[in-house]
DNA sequence: GCTACTGGTGATACGTAGTATCAATATATG
DNA sequence: CATATATTGATACTACGTATCACCAGTAGC
C-alpha cells in the first residue's frame, strides 16, 4: 500500500503540473483514498468526508482518475469503482457477488491485444478486459 | 439484420420457456429493437414508444438481455448500450467520440482468455473485452 | 507580509437513469 | 366464459453525477 505522505507528494506534483492549486479539500480526499484497500465508489468517499462538499469529492476523484492516480473499473451494471492506480497496466477481476475488484496482469494477453489493436480499423485508444467471477471468498 | 417476424418467433419461444406471457407491449418493444442497427440506450427505446410505459420498456429490455436476445455493452462512463445479440460470442469496439458500438471476434483471443480463466482463482463466470477507439468515421 | 487576481469550494438545484408500488388490466387455461 | 394471476403503467422515489454561483482561499507580484 502507498504511504500517505508519498501519495501527498505525488498529488502535489500532479496538481502543480496541471496548474491546479493544492487545497485542503483535495488533500483530505487524497489522504482518504490512500488509506483505502481495494476499490470504492465515489459516494462511499463522500459519505466518509462530511466536511468536504459532495461536488468537490466528485471533482477531485475525476481529476485524480484523469491524472492516472486513480483507476476506474466498471461493475457489470456499469457502476464505476475506483482504486489507487499503481501505474503498471492491468485488468480487473470483478466478483459479481461481493463486488470486490482485484488486479490482473498477463504479458501474453497484452501482446495479443496489441496485435489486435493494429488490425482494428480506426485509432485504438485503449482496451479494457474484465473477468467476472465468484471470488474464492464468496465460494465459502 | 434479423427479420421482424423471426425475432417475434424467438421472443415468443423465450417467453413461453420462461413461463412469461406474450403481451402487446413486449411485442412492441421487441419489434422496435429488431428494427435497430447498432447499439441503443434504454431511454431511446422508451422515447420512441410513448404508448408503452417506461417501467415496461426497462423491464422488457432487462428480460431480453437476461434471456440472451440483447447484448449489453458499457460505454467508458458506464452507460449501458444494448444491441441484438447474434448468439455468437463477441466483444466490442466502442468509439469514444460517437459512441458507436461494433462487434469484434477473435478465436485466438478467446483461446487465451479461456486459458487465463482456468488459472484465475475463484469461479470465472465470464469476461468482457472492450477496445476504446476513434472509429474510421470520426477520423473524418 | 499585503494585495489583487483567479481558481476552488460547497450549498443548492437540476437532470437522468433505473426501480418500487400498487390499483387496474390483460392473458392463459380449463 | 370465468377464474387466477401475470403484467401494465402512472406515480413516486432513490442514486448518481453535474451545473450554478456567491463566497472563499491559494498564489504570484510587489
Ligand atoms: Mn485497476
Ligand atoms: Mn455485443
Ligand atoms: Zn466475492
Ligand atoms: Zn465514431
Amino acid at each position: 500500500m502507498m504511504a500517505t505522505d508519498s501519495l501527498d507528494a505525488r498529488v502535489d506534483e500532479i496538481l502543480k503540473s496541471l496548474g491546479r492549486r493544492t487545497t485542503a479539500p483535495r488533500r483530505q480526499v487524497a489522504r482518504l483514498l490512500a488509506s483505502k484497500r481495494g476499490a470504492f465508489s465515489a459516494e462511499s468517499i463522500n459519505a466518509e468526508l462530511p466536511e468536504v462538499g459532495r461536488a468537490t469529492v466528485y471533482r477531485t476523484i475525476r481529476l485524480l482518475a484523469e491524472a492516472g492516480v486513480l483507476c476506474k473499473a466498471l461493475l457489470p451494471d456499469g457502476s464505476p469503482r475506483y482504486s489507487i492506480d499503481h501505474s503498471w497496466h492491468h485488468h480487473h477481476l470483478i466478483c459479481s457477488s461481493c463486488e470486490t475488484v482485484e488486479e490482473f496482469r498477463s504479458s501474453e494477453l497484452e501482446r495479443l491485444l496489441g496485435e489486435l489493436s493494429d488490425e482494428i480499423p480506426g485509432q485504438v485508444l485503449g482496451h479494457q478486459v474484465d473477468f467476472y467471477l465468484t471470488c474464492p471468498n464468496c465460494l465459502q
